[in-house]
DNA sequence: TATGAATGAGATTTCATTCAT
DNA sequence: GATGAATGAAATCTCATTCAT
C-alpha cells in the first residue's frame, strides 16, 4: 500500500543490517533469500530494495561497514609510544575484544569474500589488507629491533590473525572463561609465538 | 540416449567427487547448483542422482570420506613411544602436511557443517570431535607431566588447530616457502604456544 | 518534503507529457515504467499521480491530445474551394508536414492502440477514423467525378495513409532530403496512385 | 515431475514458436509474460528455457526464423530473366502474398526491433537490409535503363515497402477483396509510383 | 505539489528433482 | 548408466500504486 503510519527509514535500515548480518552469518550469503531477510525485518521483500540496490550490494555494505569501523577503532586504540612488545599485546587484546563482540560481522567479512563479484572483491580486499598491515608493521618493527624472533612477518601475521580470529569459532559469552582471561591467554601465546615472554605472566 | 560407449560408472563417480569438491570449496554448497556440477563432470543433471540420492547426501558423502581418511591417516602416523613434545610436533607436522594437500576437503568439512541437516550434522560432528580429541589428549598428557605450560587443554587445542588449519588460507603450492619450511615454522610456534622450545631450532 | 521553492505544476505537467511521449515512442508503453518517466522528469514516481490517475490514463491523455490537435490543424488547413486533385495534394502535404514534426505522437497513437483497454480504445478509434474519413471523402469525390482511377476508396485511403505515415520510419531532420522535397516526391506518388499527374511535375 | 508420457521436444518447440508469435504480435513483446506463453503452450514457465535461453533470445529466434525464410522464398521466386518492370511486379506480388499469410511474423519483425539489445539488433538488421536491398536493386536497374521515373531508389524503396507491408494492417482473409485482387491493385499502384503502367491493366 | 516508505502482485529465471525412454 | 523433457517451488527483482507527511 503505502507508508505505514509511524514507519521510518532509519529504523528499517538498521533492522535490515542487523537481520541480514545474523542470517548471512548463520546460513551463508547464498543460502539466505531476500524473503528470509524481509520476514525477519517485518517488511515485504521489495522494501529491501529501497535500502540496497540488490543482494550483492547488501553484502558489500555490511562488509564495508564492518571493516571501516574496525580500522577506525584501531586508530583510536593504538599508542605511538608503545614498544613492539607492548604494541603486539595491545593489538592482540584489541583484536580479540573487538572481534569477540561482533562475531557475525567478522564471520561474513572473512568467509563471504568468495561471494563478491570481482570489482566488489577488490574494494573490500583493500580494507582487509589495510588491517593486516597493522599487525605486519608491528612484527616488522620488532624484528628489525631484534626483539621478535620472527623469520617472516607476513607468515607470522597470517598465523597470528588466524589464531586470534579463531576465538570466535568457539567463544560463547557467559561461557567458562571470561573475556579478560581469554585476552590474557592469547596475549601470552601470541608473544611466545615470536619468542617473547610478557612480563609477570609466565604463570599463564 | 542410452549409455555412451566407453562411459563407466566408476569414472563418473570419481569425477563427481572431484568436481563437486572443487565447486563447493570455491563457491560454497548453497551457491553451487547440481547443473554446475553436471556441467563440470560432463553429464546431464539427472545422471548425478545415480550416485548420490540428493544434493545434501552428496555433501555428506564428501565430508565423511574426508574425515574418515584423515583419522585413518593419523592412526598410521602416530607413534605410541612419543613423548608429549614429540607427539605435539608429529601432530603439527602431520596436520599441516595432510591438510595442505587437500584444501578443498578441509574447507568444506569445516565450513559447510552449517549446511547439514540435524541428523547429518551429528554424524559428522562425531568424526570431527574424534580428531580434535587426538590433540587434546596430547596436550593433556603434557600438562599433567608439567611439560606443557597449558592452562586449558581445550582452549589451547582449539587455538592450535585454528592456527594450523589457517595455513590453508594463504598457502599456495610453488610459493615462496616450501612445505617443509612451513612445517618447521609452525612446529616451533605450536611448541612455544605451550611453553616449549623444540631442540636445535631456536634460530627459527 | 513539501513543494520545492520554484516548482510549478504546469511545468511538471508539460515535462511529464514530453518525457512519457519520448519514452513510450522509443520503448513502447509496456516497456516503460512509471519510474523511468519519473526519473526523466526529475520527480518521484508518486508525483506522476497528481497529473494522471494511472499509467493507462497517461497514455490515453497523450493520444487524445495528439488526435484532437491533428484534426484541429487539418480544419484550419483545408480549403473548401479545392478540386479533388488539389485537395489530395493538400492533404498529402499536410499529413507529411504535420506528422514529420511529431514522430513520437504519431507512433504511439498508431502503435499503442493495442495497449488500450476496450473503453479507451473505442474513444480513441472515433478520433482516428474521423481523420481517415477526411482522405476517404477526398478520394470518393474524385472517383465520382471520374478524376481518380480509384476502384476502392477505402483500400486506397489505407494504402495512401500507410505510405505517407511511412515517411516517419526513415525521415531524419537534417538528412539528405529537405522536408519540402519529400512533400514533392510523395505528392506525386500519391497522385499517380490514383492515376493523376500533378501539373508541371512530371520530372519528379 | 519429469517427462510426461508422450511428451516430445519437437512438438513443444513448434508450439512455443506458434504461441509466442501470436502473443507478441497481439500484445507486444514487453506486454507478454513468459507465463502467458507457457499457459498457451500448456507447460510450466520453466519448460520454455529448455528451448530458448531467455525471453530476448526467444524473440530473436522468431525474427531470424522469419527473415531467413523470407529471403529463401524470394530466392526461389525471383527470375533472372525478368525486365525491371516484370521484376518489380513479381516482387510486389511476392511480398504481398508472402506477408499476407504471416502477419504475426511480419509484425514483430518490424515492430519489435526496438526491444532487441544492441548486438541482437545488429544481427537482425543485416537480414532486414538484405531484403530491402532486393527491391532497391530492382529500382536501380529500372532507373539506369530509363524505364522507371524514380529519382531516389532508396526513398522509393522505403515508400513502396511501407505501402506493401501496410496491407497487413487492414487485410483480413475472407474479407471483401481476394488476395489476388489485392495483388493486382497494389502491383498497379507500385508500378505507377515509378511512372509505369502495367500492360493491359489500365482499368484497375 | 511532492516526497519517501511501503505494499502486493507479478516479472524473469533458476533450482532440485523426477521419470519415460 | 544416462538422457531429455518436464515439474513445482522458489529465487531475485521490478512494477504500479498508495498514502502519511
Amino acid at each position: 500500500m503505502a507508508r505505514l503510519a509511524g514507519s521510518d527509514g532509519e529504523t528499517t535500515a538498521k533492522a535490515i543490517r542487523a537481520q541480514s548480518l545474523a542470517l548471512f552469518a548463520r546460513h551463508g550469503y547464498a543460502a539466505v533469500s531476500m524473503r528470509m531477510i524481509a520476514d525477519a525485518v517485518g517488511v515485504q521483500p521489495g522494501a529491501l530494495y529501497q535500502y540496497h540496490s540488490n543482494k550483492q550490494q547488501l553484502l558489500v555494505d555490511l562488509m564495508r561497514g564492518h571493516l571501516e569501523a574496525l580500522l577506525r577503532a584501531w586508530r583510536e586504540e593504538e599508542d605511538a609510544a608503545d614498544s613492539p612488545v607492548q604494541a603486539l599485546e595491545r593489538f592482540a587484546r584489541f583484536h580479540i575484544r573487538y572481534h569477540i563482540t561482533r562475531p557475525d560481522d567478522v564471520f561474513i567479512s572473512y568467509m563471504e569474500l568468495r561471494a563478491l563479484e570481482p570489482d566488489e572483491f577488490r574494494a573490500i580486499e583493500v580494507l582487509r589488507k589495510s588491517y593486516e598491515g597493522v599487525l605486519k608493521a608491528i612484527l616488522e618493527a620488532g624484528r628489525v629491533q631484534n626483539i621478535f624472533s620472527c623469520e617472516d612477518p607476513h607468515v607470522s601475521a597470517m598465523a597470528i590473525l588466524a589464531m586470534l580470529t579463531g576465538v570466535n569459532s568457539w567463544y560463547r559469552s557467559g561461557g567458562r572463561l571470561s573475556q579478560a582471561k581469554i585476552e590474557d591467554i592469547y596475549a601470552v601465546m601470541v608473544a611466545r609465538s615470536v619468542g617473547c615472554e610478557l612480563e609477570g605472566r609466565s604463570d599463564v
